[in-house]
DNA sequence: AAATATTAGAGCAAATTTGCCTTATTTAAA
DNA sequence: TTTAAATAAGGCAAATTTGCTCTAATATTT
């Protein structure tokens, strides 16, 4: 059985994660506590090791309070921390 | 240990999942095909019995050839099969 | 109504995610 | 540089998803 695992798509949802978090302010830390997650857990969707699913990313968007649409935006450029 | 899930969540992408295959004229078995999943598997997605993972719906959305923002789009009211 | 296509649902083994804990490593601040 | 904060990374058990196969139920067509 082969698991379904699209690596590419992955790594850049979670780089779009840490642009957004980033944008609102949160640590991973900080976000984990607040979604009731891990801190490890946000980890490993930010570095694409993990393929989450469904329901996390729907706490997560909700905690970030920002709308799915928004989220899943992954063609932006990298966000410039320091603009 | 507590799996997160987000039962309205889930129902509210299962309908909208339904709403743009129909709208791309698919059936599940041919969706399910076209993506390399089974058919069991787009259904349970679309009853929002399962908490799907994020690589099973990038698959789908290329197939389906929409934009994630768009099958991310939960809010719109269900689609008129037939107008 | 009968036939056909489509969707629902159940059960099982294998693969994966997740929380929890711990320890490095990197980054930022003092 | 030293200290602290933030992120990376590894391991383990429990929970869940997934493919597979099969059967029932529901729509759709003829």
């Amino acid at each position: 059985m082969k698991y379904l695992c699209d690596k590419e798509g992955l790594l850049y949802f979670g780089k779009r994660l840490r642009q957004v978090r980033l944008e609102q302010g949160f640590s991973q830390e900080e976000l984990a506590y607040a979604c009731g997650l891990t801190l490890s857990q946000i980890g490993r969707i930010e570095r694409g090791v993990i393929n989450t699913s469904l329901s996390t990313v729907f706490v997560i968007a909700r905690t970030l309070q920002v709308e799915l649409p928004y989220l899943f935006d992954l063609t932006l450029p990298p966000f410039e921390h320091r603009l």
